[in-house]
DNA sequence: CCCCAGGCTTTTC
DNA sequence: GAAAAGCATGGG
């Protein structure tokens, strides 16, 4: 490794939990006596290591990505510039005293700034399955269709693999990415279609960034793409276009909503009517502005406290 | 064989 | 329009 920095945070930053907390199907895991992550973003491969909850390392080839300095992308990818506490109203702790002792832990998880495409694939992935044959399709169709690239770390050589660009999956065979898609014929057919969108430039991320684009208008843009729903459509929106307002709702927020914030609407079926109401529920008790970000907090406290489940 | 898993699409009322 | 059923696959 060429680059080495050490990073210290003035707000906890819990890089394992972060990014195995299932937002990130886009690290890997390595196998060693310290654990590091591994992943390539915009072509610059990056190994993080994590040494205390206030400190970590970051390795790399580049000291740089974009222009913009290594430790300063790691520090807006990792959200460090939201304050997640914000995400609560005042009044939560007051108003739900048990749910916020258990919470406190989870205040050193962080959603990362993730790019737009490989969110929006790697969500497709995400539907009605468990969260590791999501992350097992992700790594099959990186392995199978990304470029791949080694770089030494302490002395040894690790291989990590691009994402696949646009135009890779846009020319893919359906019968062959099904493959990587559970062998489920749709969803490899939505990723190409979706990725022909993103290669020939009918669908532009970067003008979906636009702060000023109303939450809704973005969604249905979203959502003209099949395969994408309301709930991924959400999950794009929050997870790589700085959308802190979207607030995803899946099987494990619709039981928490009803669990921890007595809602009866959370206790119907999940229809696109119950997803508006609930999504308005939802921003009556949290922060609108932050509501996904904080639903991503108690959707993972959620699932580890009370369900017992393990991210990865 | 049952139910569930970070849903979406089509049919039916 | 909105609710209900259908879909598709692997794991516990």
């Amino acid at each position: 490794m060429k680059y080495q920095y050490e990073i210290k945070t003035e707000s906890l930053i819990n890089i394992s939990q972060s990014l195995f907390s299932g937002q990130s199907f886009l690290w890997e895991k390595g196998n060693d006596s310290t654990p590091y992550y591994s992943s390539i973003i915009k072509s610059i491969p990056i190994i993080l290591c994590e040494i205390s909850e206030h400190e970590f390392e970051i390795y790399s080839t580049q000291n740089s990505v974009d222009g913009v300095p290594l430790p300063e992308f790691i520090n807006r990818y990792f959200t460090l510039d939201i304050n997640s506490e914000l995400a609560f109203p005042e009044n939560f702790s007051r108003l739900y005293p048990e749910l916020w002792q258990r919470l406190a832990p989870y205040f050193s998880l962080r959603i990362m700034r993730q790019d737009p495409f490989e969110t929006m694939i790697s969500f497709m992935c995400a539907q009605g399955i468990g969260m590791h044959l999501i992350r097992k399709q992700v790594t099959m169709l990186r392995e199978s269709y990304g470029e791949a690239r080694s770089v030494l770390y302490r002395s040894k050589e690790v291989v990590l693999h691009h994402f696949p660009t646009p135009e890779k999956l846009a020319a893919a065979d359906p019968a062959l990415l099904s493959r990587c898609t559970n062998n489920n014929r749709v969803r490899a057919r939505n990723i190409i279609l979706a990725a022909q969108c993103v290669a020939e430039g009918r669908m532009d991320f970067n003008a979906l960034c636009d702060p000023a684009l109303p939450l809704s208008e973005l969604r249905n843009t979203l959502c003209q793409n099949g395969g994408i729903g309301y709930k991924i459509a959400d999950c794009i929106a929050l997870f790589s276009l700085g959308r802190f307002d979207a607030f995803p709702i899946d099987t494990h927020v619709k039981q928490y909503l009803g669990e921890w914030f007595n809602s009866a609407t959370a206790r119907r079926p999940l229809s696109p009517t119950t997803y508006f109401a609930l999504d308005k529920e939802a921003r009556t008790f949290l922060n609108p502005d932050l509501a996904g970000y904080a639903g991503h907090l108690l959707f993972h406290c959620w699932r580890k406290e009370v369900k017992g489940l393990r991210t990865f």
